[in-house]
DNA sequence: ATGGTTTTTACTGCGTC
DNA sequence: GACGCGGTAAAAACCAT
């Protein structure tokens, strides 16, 4: 996976070049990336200069690196050689048998070896599950490696210890989709890691006292918006005029103790109004995985808020 | 634990196709 | 009649204290 170089500025990517999803562009990080996959598309608007044209010794030296590269998310971060179950040499010759039972007993070795402290166990059991967890929801790779960051680090100052691995690593997960605004709740990593949801937020708050932590701010409204537009396929237009609904509302006035799905949800709902797309109450609700009912407060609310003008454009203008 | 707020559940009535 | 929409009351969930 390469950085694509921009043509046309964002809006030159529809579709995901690997998986053929959609591609999700994101202002506030100036990046896009696949919605099934996580590839990013593209991060230009922070560095602008392709990776293979940063000349400098650290990029080379990168680019020069052998095998796979450094990953958080396994016990040993990856650096090991495997040993394949292939049953091949390196010219992709089949083995006779003997050799091959040797290739088996070896591997076996090495698995047992690679963990064999319960400490690397528990460690590598922990990051499994993160990758499980994160696979279901395929959120991107950068999430993961960041859940794996924050568990290491959990471990490292001792706030994992005794308390259910399973927790840990969704609490985890979570806090690594809050730090790089992939928004997920809490209840969706919940189901995913196979936990419940008080359980959940138990050891979020947890790992929150324990791990030094800034202030991270919930997610926008306007990722709502996104993140319901992207459950099914709906015209773009609709999320654009959302948005901009949005952006024109007086928001502070009506969404203080409001769950921003809500308000996502109804602006969504307003916006295919106006564009004359009529998606019924029903699915909006499903989808912002709210109730009808507060699909319809929230809508309420907010044209109770401003005025909005609509003209209708006649044929003789 | 408690009290205030919000969301959900369940139900009813209205208009339209 | 089925469907979408709007509303209400009460239960349940949530949150700060």
């Amino acid at each position: 996976m390469y950085p694509i170089r921009r043509e046309g500025g964002l809006a030159g990517f529809k579709e995901c070049p690997i998986c053929r999803g959609r591609i999700i562009e994101d202002m506030e990080k100036g990046e896009a990336l696949c919605q099934r996959c996580g590839y990013v598309a593209f991060d230009q608007v922070i560095d602008s200069t392709p990776e293979w044209r940063s000349m400098d010794y650290e990029e080379r030296t990168k680019r020069m690196r052998v095998g796979m590269p450094n990953t958080l998310r396994l016990a040993d971060r990856g650096l090991s050689t495997e040993i394949s179950s292939e049953g091949r040499d390196s010219h992709g010759r089949y083995l006779d048998l003997e050799s091959r039972q040797s290739a088996q007993r070896m591997k076996k070795w090495q698995q047992r070896l690679r963990t064999s402290t319960s400490r690397e166990r528990s460690l590598s059991n922990a990051l499994s599950r993160i990758s499980e967890a994160a696979d279901v929801l395929s959120l991107p790779s950068a999430v993961l490696e960041e859940a794996s960051h924050i568990f290491r680090k959990s471990v490292k100052h001792n706030i994992s210890k005794s308390k259910s691995v399973s927790g840990m690593a969704a609490a985890s997960l979570y806090l690594a989709c809050r730090k790089s605004g992939v928004n997920r709740s809490l209840k969706e990593i919940a189901q995913a890691a196979g936990i419940k949801n008080r359980d959940a937020a138990r050891f979020y708050r947890i790992l929150l006292n324990g791990v030094e932590s800034p202030y991270i701010p919930p997610p926008t409204v306007q990722k709502y918006i996104s993140k319901l537009i992207n459950k099914e396929k709906i015209n773009p237009r609709v999320e654009r005029v959302a948005l901009e609904l949005a952006d024109r509302t007086n928001e502070s006035s009506i969404s203080s103790g409001k769950t921003p799905a809500g308000l996502a949800a109804a602006y969504v709902y307003i916006a295919a109004v106006l564009s004359s797309e009529h998606i019924p109450q029903r699915e909006i609700a499903e989808y912002g995985e709210v109730t009808e009912v507060t699909v319809r407060n929230r809508c309420r609310e907010i044209l109770g808020n401003f005025v909005i003008r609509v003209r209708l454009r006649t044929s003789n203008g």
